[in-house]
DNA sequence: AGCACGCCGACT
DNA sequence: GTCGGCGTGCTC
């Protein structure tokens, strides 16, 4: 018998020792016990690890039959962890994840009534224990968990059940087979001279090891059609290949665009895709049977085979910054694989972040450039309206956000017959509701956030956790019956706006809560592709990647919007966001007209877009990057501290600030009450650790960490260069 | 993270 | 005796 520490998919950096009668190779999937749990984990190490019994440990009950885990995948999992501050565990959950659910699994524990306990004469039976046996009047058998919500009683109640043998309880298995995908390749290319140049630099690099290199191509420019080349050569050398996007740009119409280049469409991994398709493709791709997949940030951490190139599209997208679970950048983390397993890594971008940038000037990235817009098209002319000097004026149906010349010149493009487009990143009807009788705003009993109002459903939704509740027709604070009001506006609020006055124009909303998924999105970009669309009003899935060719205005209601954030990255995101949304008009052979409102005409950020100056930009933020010694010129970590108990919460952030690590090159902020201080029921306390660029913020961090004993109760949460500073 | 276990206090 | 709540500690 020899002894093999198993990683397992769980919160554990250690492994679990197992023990199994033969070799077992690095990286090799296994099926055992744990706790009463079966889980799918891999051998990590050879030998026993922990200082326990022989005869507590557990046999490895399966060999899965599946290759092993590549080395260069387990030295990413390590990295990943290390550098994220992670259990390795969780990051091998997500390589691994969905496994567990097609591998033979303990579902859940079922429970029965046994017969020879049906005589209850004499017994007195409390209204609990009643509750169950009722309950099992009409089931046979239940899952616990079922049972336990059903009867509503305590599981010390079933445990006592059990004990006096009223109860059995037994285990079940499910299973699920696994299907295989094939990819053939075609060729066929149409490109300009510009773009064909730039497609040459890329295909060079496919098979020539690791290389980073910034696509960077205004928008319109064809930058997609440009890496599909590179794309081709990894096929043609029998590569598999991987295009990372943010998660909604993932539409019908990149979809279409790749299988008219390829003749057929790619594997598609994002969070829609139902459990079994995302079984299939997982065995694909480490059979190899899978060539092309596309997907979000998690599609990064599958068990490719023999991976030979990585794309990351609109690698600029803060999509990409996973702020959940494990918090990863995704673009960073695709660099890093590549790196490991040396081959090529392109990042496309109209506007690139500044870390991107200064990797590039730093000589770490290459740059590939397009200048020029595809064909007849050019860049559309951007204009600023000063609300203050152009006050919206109000209408029968009640407040107006659009301007008087905005208004104009949407009236002109609809006799023109032209399409326009309206963007405003805000979701609902309104972001607020506030009563005028006793100035009362409703709040999310879980987060310090209001409650955002959504007439289309008469709700009114928080916009960070997800609760919500019906719109009410009185104020719950004074009770007055016509004291709420809607305050400010939201996308619906706008098309109302529209509808009412342009009767005639054909409208409609393009937004995450109303289009809820691909279907309805793709719908909806159809209707406007085949021109049944006049007006579109949408948030910022408007912005990303879609290719209307007669979209000739575009008019952005609040482009302040995000300029107020005080975030590291708000003046950077809210340029990408407007030069993102300015690109989609006039992208065929009709001049676009983009027009900003706001309220700071002299803003800096928007000048750069009006002008369709990147570098001016680049410039400003750099230097204040600099100065505050803000990343990519320094290091920087959050630490959140949460709790349900507030009181809980504050102590340990405030033990954590006593022992904060502060010298000449490492300063520590805080802690102070998280700017969304209640979220999704949990107390939130905010640390900022600053360290110059050469100090090994993880190393600085695990010490820290290891100095106080955190609770049970409090969650310490670590983001690495975070991105979120609520 | 789950999840069992055990202790305490409330109630019958 | 019965039951819910909650904190603690373990999982090879």
């Amino acid at each position: 018998m020899a002894f093999y520490g198993v990683l397992l998919p769980l919160v554990f950096d250690n492994v679990f020792d197992y023990k199994f009668d033969g070799e077992l190779k690095i990286g090799q999937m296994v099926l055992v016990n744990f706790g009463r749990e079966e889980l799918v984990g891999i051998v990590y190490k050879i030998g026993k690890s922990a200082d326990i019994d022989d005869k507590k440990v557990k046999p490895i009950k399966k060999i899965i039959e599946l290759p092993c885990l590549k080395q260069e995948l387990i030295s990413f999992i390590e990295k990943v962890a290390i550098y994220n501050f992670a259990p390795k565990g969780m990051v091998l959950k997500m390589v691994l994840g969905h496994l567990s659910n097609q591998m033979p699994k303990q579902k859940a524990i079922i429970l029965g009534l046994n017969i020879k306990n049906k005589n209850l004469d004499g017994i007195r039976i409390s209204s609990g224990r009643k509750a169950v046996f009722d309950f099992f009047e009409k089931n046979k058998e239940a899952p616990k968990d079922i049972v336990l919500e059903e009867t509503g009683v305590s599981e010390n109640i079933l445990n006592a059940m059990i004990k006096s043998g009223f109860l059995y309880k037994k285990d079940i298995f499910v299973n699920e087979e696994a299907v295989e995908q094939t990819f053939n390749l075609s060729k066929h290319i149409n490109l300009t001279e510009e773009q064909k140049n730039a497609a040459d630099v890329l295909v060079k690099k496919v098979n020539n090891g690791f290389s980073a290199t910034l696509l960077d191509g205004i928008t319109g420019s064809g930058k997609t059609e440009v890496y599909f080349e590179a794309i081709a050569e990894a096929l043609i050398s029998g590569k598999q290949v991987l295009v990372l996007v943010p998660e909604i740009s993932l539409t019908t119409q990149w979809l279409n665009r790749f299988e008219k280049r390829f003749g057929l469409i790619p594997l598609i991994w994002h969070s829609e895709v139902s459990l079994k398709e995302k079984a299939k493709t997982w065995k694909a791709v480490i059979n190899g049977n899978a060539k092309v997949v596309v997907g979000a940030r998690s599609a990064l951490f599958l068990p490719y085979s023999n991976l030979g190139i990585i794309v990351v599209d609109e690698s600029h997208d803060h999509s990409f910054k996973q702020e959940s679970l494990v918090n990863y950048q995704g673009r960073d983390m695709a660099v890093l694989r590549a790196h490991l397993e040396k081959f090529p890594i392109i990042l496309s971008t109209a506007t690139p972040d500044l870390e991107t940038v200064v990797n590039v000037e730093e000589g770490k990235y290459d740059i590939v450039k397009l200048r020029k817009r595809f064909a007849k098209a050019v860049l559309p002319e951007v204009k600023i309206i000063d609300i203050k000097k152009n006050k919206p004026v109000k209408g029968t149906w009640g407040v107006s956000f659009i301007t008087p010349v905005l208004v104009d010149e949407l009236k002109n493009n609809l006799e023109k017959g032209e399409q326009s487009m309206l963007f405003l990143n805000r979701r609902g009807y309104a972001p607020l509701m506030i009563c005028r009788d006793c100035g009362h705003r409703i709040q999310c009993p879980h987060c310090t956030a209001w409650l955002a109002e959504h007439r289309i459903t008469s709700e009114l939704i928080c916009h960070h956790c997800g609760f919500s509740m019906y719109t009410p027709k009185r104020c719950p604070d004074c009770g007055s019956d016509d004291g709420l009001t809607a305050c400010g506006p939201g996308v619906e609020r706008i098309a109302e706006e529209v509808k009412n006055r342009f009767p005639e124009a054909r409208v409609e909303i393009l937004s995450s809560d109303i289009t809820t998924n691909y279907k309805e999105i793709s719908e909806v970009i159809k209707k406007t592709m085949n021109r049944e669309v006049d007006i579109l009003i949408g948030t910022q899935i408007l912005a990303k990647g879609h290719n209307f060719p007669d979209l000739t205005l575009v008019g952005v209601i609040d482009a302040d919007l995000g300029l107020m954030g005080a975030d590291l990255r708000s003046s950077e995101q809210t340029f990408q966001l407007l030069s993102q949304v300015a690109g989609r008009a006039g992208r065929g052979d009709k001049k676009g007209f983009v027009y900003l409102q706001t309220l700071y005409p002299d803003n800096l950020v928007l000048d750069a877009v009006i002008n369709h100056n990147r570098q001016s930009f680049i410039d400003i933020e750099k230097k204040s990057r600099l100065f505050l010694k803000m990343p990519p010129y320094g290091k920087l970590a959050a630490v959140i501290v949460s709790s349900t108990n507030n009181e809980a919460a504050e102590t340990t952030a405030y033990m954590l600030g006593k022992c904060a690590p502060r010298t000449d090159n490492i300063t520590t902020l805080g802690p102070a009450p998280a700017q969304l201080h209640l979220l999704r029921g949990r107390y939130r306390y905010r640390l900022l650790l600053k360290t110059d660029k050469n100090v090994n913020i993880q190393e600085i961090l695990k010490k820290w960490m290891g100095m106080i004993k955190i609770k049970s109760n409090v969650r310490v949460e670590i983001d690495i260069n975070p991105y979120s500073f609520m």
